[in-house]
RNA sequence: GCCCCGGUAGUGUAGCGGCCUAUCAUCCAGGCCUGUCGAGCCUGGGACCCGGAUUCAAAUUCCGGCCGGGGCGCCA
C-alpha cells in the first residue's frame, strides 16, 4: 500500500536541483519486503548514530518507528561520511537510498544511502534528551514538551486519547445526542464566581466558563433534546494536586424527558463502555507501548447510595465524621472497597445528601426525601471521573434552592427565563476526559494526559 | 488557602559545616573500531536557584524570595 503522504512535492524556492525529489515515500513502518532492492526516500529525526570507524548506523525515527541507515565509509568517501555521522541528534534530514533486507538490522531492513539532505540541524545541546539513558522530571519535560512528545511512550498518550474521544463522541451520536458549542467568555458562573477567571470583555466584566451547565440546561428548553459538548473548562481554583488543572476537557451531555437520575446513568455507563471498548479495539498497539492491560468493564455499573458507602467505609473501620462529606481520603478507600468485595473498578455513588448540594441549585431533590438529590458521581478505583443527575425543571424550585444556596436569581435571568415558556423534564452530566484518560492508562499526574497544561503556575508553553 | 519535602553540570543524581579542586550516570567534544542496536574502550568538558545573616570556614545552618514535588481542602 502506497503512503497517503505520496503525491507532488513542495519545491522549495532557492532549492536545489533536487527540488522535485519527495522528501518521503515511506514510513518507517511502511516498508515490506516488496520494497526490497528498490530506491526509497525515507525522513525524520537522526535520534542516534553508532559510527564504528568504517561503518555507521544512523537510527532515523519517523512517525511510525525506527529505521537504521547504514553508511559505509568506503563506499560514501570520508567527506561525505564525515559530514553525515558527525550531524548532531535530532536533526531532520532526507535520505534516498536502497532498501536492503538484513537480518542483523532491528527491522529486518536497512537503507544504503545514495544521496541525503539536511533539513534541519538540531542544537546542541538537546534541553531534553529524547532517546538518553536517564530520566527527566514531569516538570523539565513539560518545558520542553516538543521533545518530550518525540518518545513514542509519550505520543502513545495522544494518540490514545484522541481515539478514546472519538468514540466517545460515536456512542453519543448514536445515542442520538447533537454536537453543541456553547459560549466559553460568560457574564455568569454556575455556581457563583469564587473559581472564575475574571477577564475584561469591552470594558464590561466577564469570566471564561468554568461549566456550559447553564447553556446546556438552556438547550433543553429548544427541542434539541440530546445535547453534548467537548469543550474546555476554566476553574480558578487554587488547587495543587496530580489531578486538577485550570483548564481541563469537560464532556457534558444533557438529555430531556427523564424521569429520574437512572436515565441518565444509563447514558454515561454506554458511553463510557463503548468509548472504552473502541480505544482498547483502536489502540492495542499503543496500550501495549505503554504496558497498559485494560479491559471492557462489566454493566451495568455497581449503584452504591451515598449512604451505604459511609457504611461501608465504617463497616471498614474508616472514620467518617456524621456531618463531614467524603473526603479524597475515603473516596480512595471505597475505591478500594469496591474493587475487593465485587472485582469491579466503576462504580456510581447515588442519592447524594441534599446539605453536600446546597451549592447545586440545579439538583433535583427526591419529591418524598427531599433530603436526598438524585445525585451520582461516576467513581472508578477511587477517582471521581464525574457527575451529574436529574435536574430541577419548576421554575419556582429552581428559583427558590438558588435563593437557599445564597445566589441572587436575577443574575441568572437569561437561565431563568428558559423554565418560563415550556422546560421539560432534563438531566445530564459533566464528565471529566483527562480524568478518564488518567485513570485508564495508570499515570500518576493528570498533566500527562494534556499537551500543554494549565495550572497555578504553568502559563508556558 | 493550609501541611510536609525539595532546588547541585544540558538531563537525572550523591554529598548535608572544614576531608569538595563536589560523586556517579547520562550528555557534549576529541580519539580507536566494518555489524551497532542500553554499543564498547581511551582522553577531556560542564553545576551548588536568588538575596541576606551566622561562622575562622557555608553546597551544607538560619531568614526572606522565587520555583518544583507530594498531601489536604475543593472539584471533572
Amino acid at each position: 500500500m502506497r503512503s497517503f503522504l505520496n503525491g507532488p512535492s513542495f519545491s522549495v524556492p532557492g532549492g536545489s536541483m533536487e527540488e522535485d525529489k519527495p522528501l518521503r515515500e515511506r514510513y518507517s513502518s511502511e516498508i515490506t519486503p516488496e520494497d526490497f532492492g528498490t530506491k526509497l526516500a525515507v525522513a525524520g529525526w537522526l535520534q542516534d548514530v553508532r559510527n564504528l570507524g568504517g561503518i555507521a548506523f544512523l537510527q532515523l525515527r519517523d512517525r511510525g518507528g525506527v529505521l537504521q541507515v547504514t553508511a559505509i565509509k568506503k563506499e560514501m568517501g570520508p567527506e561525505g561520511f564525515r559530514e553525515l555521522v558527525e550531524l548532531p541528534r535530532e536533526s531532520v534530514i532526507t535520505v534516498t537510498g536502497t532498501v536492503q533486507e538484513n537480518n542483523q538490522a532491528k527491522a529486518g531492513f536497512e537503507v544504503l544511502p545514495s544521496s541525503w539532505e539536511l533539513l534541519s540541524r538540531a542544537e546542541v545541546p538537546l534541553p531534553l534528551g529524547v532517546v538518553d539513558k536517564v530520566g527527566a522530571d514531569l516538570d523539565t519535560r513539560l518545558d520542553n514538551r516538543f521533545l518530550d512528545i518525540r518518545k513514542p511512550e509519550v505520543a502513545a498518550i495522544f494518540r490514545l486519547r484522541s481515539i478514546l474521544t472519538e468514540g466517545l463522541r460515536r456512542s453519543l451520536v448514536d445515542q442520538g445526542f447533537v454536537e453543541v458549542a456553547t459560549p466559553k467568555i460568560v457574564s455568569a458562573g454556575a455556581e457563583g464566581g469564587a473559581t472564575l477567571f475574571k477577564l475584561d470583555y469591552f470594558g464590561k466584566p466577564a469570566y471564561l466558563a468554568q461549566s456550559p451547565q447553564l447553556y446546556k440546561q438552556h438547550l433543553m428548553a429548544t427541542g434539541l433534546d440530546r445535547v453534548f459538548e467537548v469543550a474546555p473548562a476554566f476553574r480558578a481554583e487554587p488547587s495543587d494536586t496530580s489531578r486538577h488543572l485550570a483548564e481541563f476537557t469537560s464532556l457534558d451531555v444533557e438529555q430531556a424527558y427523564v424521569r429520574t437520575s437512572e436515565d441518565v446513568m444509563v447514558t454515561v455507563e454506554r458511553m463510557t463502555v463503548d468509548g472504552i471498548r473502541y480505544m482498547i479495539e483502536g489502540g492495542q498497539e499503543l496500550l501495549d507501548q505503554l504496558i497498559v492491560r485494560l479491559d471492557v468493564p462489566p454493566q451495568p455499573f455497581r449503584r452504591i447510595p451515598y449512604d451505604e458507602c459511609i457504611d461501608m467505609l465504617r463497616g471498614d473501620g474508616a472514620d467518617v465524621p456524621e456531618d463531614a462529606e467524603m473526603g479524597t481520603e475515603h473516596e480512595k478507600a471505597l475505591g478500594q472497597l469496591v474493587h475487593q468485595r465485587w472485582g469491579e473498578d466503576f462504580y456510581f455513588i447515588t442519592d447524594f445528601p441534599t446539605r453536600y448540594k446546597v451549592g447545586t441549585f440545579y439538583a433535583h431533590r427526591h419529591e418524598d426525601r427531599p433530603e436526598l438529590t438524585g445525585y451520582f458521581d461516576l467513581g472508578v478505583r477511587g477517582l471521581e471521573i464525574a457527575s451529574g443527575g436529574k435536574r430541577e425543571h419548576r421554575l419556582d424550585v429552581v428559583t427558590a434552592q438558588m435563593e437557599e444556596g445564597g445566589l441572587r436569581p436575577a443574575d441568572f435571568e437569561f437561565y431563568l427565563k428558559a423554565f418560563r415558556y415550556g422546560m421539560p423534564p432534563h438531566g445530564g452530566f459533566g464528565y471529566g476526559l483527562e480524568r478518564l484518560l488518567q485513570v485508564l492508562l495508570g499515570l500518576s499526574n493528570i498533566r500527562e494526559t494534556v499537551l500543554y497544561p494549565r495550572d497555578r503556575q504553568r502559563l508556558v508553553p
